[in-house]
DNA sequence: AGTAGGATAATCT
DNA sequence: GATTATCCTACTG
């Protein structure tokens, strides 16, 4: 391939509100090269998962009905549910679909592209590229809390922003891919977790990692 | 390089 | 009382 550094990005993203208000597989992809914005530190969205709602996906924190953690799953496209998990975890969600129906996607992971001395001071320890590779680690890097459960990551001066992607930085459609969810029971049957493929941050536990054992001499 | 097990607390049955 | 949309460390080869 000769045009290094070229790859000219896929086509621009215009609508963000229109995209996370339709279904939830098809938002999830669309948020591949988002920006996130926090805390000072911006990344570039690389890995996500789809989790659809009530009744129709048992993986969803929503498929047995309206509890006091997912409430803000019913609420409006463009919402952030963050969840504490494992005694020490924040995951962070955006909400999709119209208001009253439950659905949203899990940013799993993103490359930093500014205040990365913030994030790195977040998380000691950390190469770059694990800053943000896995939802908790993610959420660390940019200091996403309980505090921004139901910000509405839409609106302007919010203290969690998703914006599209800057210029170029949307991936060509032949690089996102899919395959099952991470930790899902049932995986297969939905395989709604979707990477820019080639990505360095995209976190390590993917399907069939191809090892490619080189023959002795 | 790859796998196994422990940590640790909110949420739900 | 069981479960969990995870991460880190230690161990093996």
């Amino acid at each position: 391939m000769a045009g290094v550094g070229r790859d000219a990005g896929g086509p621009p993203l215009t609508d963000l509100a229109g995209l996370l208000a339709g279904p939830v597989q098809v938002a999830a992809p669309g948020l591949l090269g988002c920006r996130l914005v926090a805390n000072g530190v911006t990344l570039r969205l690389t890995e996500v998962e789809a989790y659809d709602g009530t009744g129709v996906d048992a993986a969803s924190h929503a498929h047995r009905g309206r509890t006091l953690r997912n409430a803000v799953m019913f609420g409006r496209p463009g919402l952030a549910y963050v969840y504490f998990t494992y005694g020490m975890h924040w995951c962070m969600n955006v909400v999709c679909r119209e208001e009253g129906v439950a659905s949203a996607v899990l940013l799993r992971a993103g490359s930093i592209v500014d205040g990365i001395e913030l994030a790195r001071s977040r998380r000691p320890g950390s190469v770059d590229r694990d800053l943000a590779r896995g939802p908790a680690r993610l959420s660390q890097a940019l200091g996403i809390t309980r505090a921004d459960y139901g910000v509405d990551m839409l609106a302007e001066g919010a203290a969690v922003r998703l914006l599209p992607p800057a210029p170029g930085a949307a991936p060509r459609p032949e690089d996102v891919r899919c395959g099952p969810r991470v930790g899902v029971v049932g995986a297969k049957e939905r395989p709604w977790r979707f990477w820019v493929h080639g990505d360095p941050s995209v976190s390590p536990y993917r399907p069939h990692a191809p090892r490619v054992k080189r023959a002795a001499g």
